[in-house]
DNA sequence: TAGAAACCCTGTAGTGGGTATAGAGTCAAG
DNA sequence: CTTGACTCTATACCCACTACAGGGTTTCTA
């Protein structure tokens, strides 16, 4: 099949196909006479297994990790299990982050109930207070993102 | 005081203020006869605000909007409820599918209760499964991150 | 059989919110 | 007067795409 209907089968874009062959998550593809990449039933169960692990909110690392265990059937898998639970541990520490997050956004919430005039609203002097952003210790950098 | 008295008191990166500076965030600083930025209580006043905003997981382009009714202060603050309102949502959004993608990592991990050669494991064989990722719709985007 | 539409190709640039360099200039202490 | 800490600009890189531009190929329809 053509990269189009592959697209379709696996619910990917074209684009996203061709950059993870440039990343070498997908094996370069045949290529007919007029140069289009021709994919079998091997590239749609490898791409779905991308997808998957993209769903999970993986890294591309962390996926050619797990591709090279799927490459190497006799192997060990326990370290497959170890990327899972390190993985767990990322998504559960976002989710905590987020619900700090979310408390002191609706703790700044209430500052202001109605519409004032911006000079009096409680949030803009919520978000002023200089006591805090110094004091804070910078976030460590963390791979599971926040809420954008 | 100079850029890195400026960092250190707001707890920021240097390369920070001058990213935020490019972005328009800050003003321009004034300079020296040696070209060095030179900053004052005001400055360090709104890169704490910014700060704060940023720790809050907000966008550069949610917080230029709180920035102006900062600086417009009879303006009416209705706006900056409802952008708060609407931000307090992402988050909650991302909390409640963190928390789904949670509950499907930890059923994968089931498949999977000890180390086994890779052409046996659960895991992989979960993660492999070509029913699931061609049914699913593409997530939309959001701008609250995911675990990364 | 012609022409249009739909598909495909490569290559490059942009996204957001920074981080990390290179290479040079400035300033203060010893 | 030299050393080292600080600063400057400019540029590239990070991630995982996404969106062109400018062309070529294939398929459908009249």
């Amino acid at each position: 099949m053509k990269i189009g209907e592959l697209a379709k089968v696996t619910g990917s874009l074209v684009e996203n196909i061709r950059f993870y062959e440039r990343e070498g998550l997908l094996p370069q593809a045949e290529r007919t006479d007029g140069n289009y990449r021709i994919y079998g039933q091997d590239h749609a169960e490898r791409l779905a297994f991308i997808r998957n692990c993209r769903n999970l909110d993986m890294t591309l690392n962390e996926i050619r990790a797990l591709l090279r265990f799927k490459e190497a059937p006799t192997e060990n898998c326990g370290e497959v299990n170890a990327l899972l639970d390190e993985h767990i541990g990322h998504v559960a520490d976002r989710i905590r982050e987020l619900k700090a997050l979310e408390k002191n956004l609706k703790t700044l919430r209430l500052q202001c109930q109605e519409a004032n005039a911006s000079k009096d609203c409680g949030i803009l002097q919520g978000l002023s207070d200089t006591t805090e952003s110094a004091s804070r210790k910078r976030p460590r950098p963390h791979h599971v993102h926040g809420s954008h």
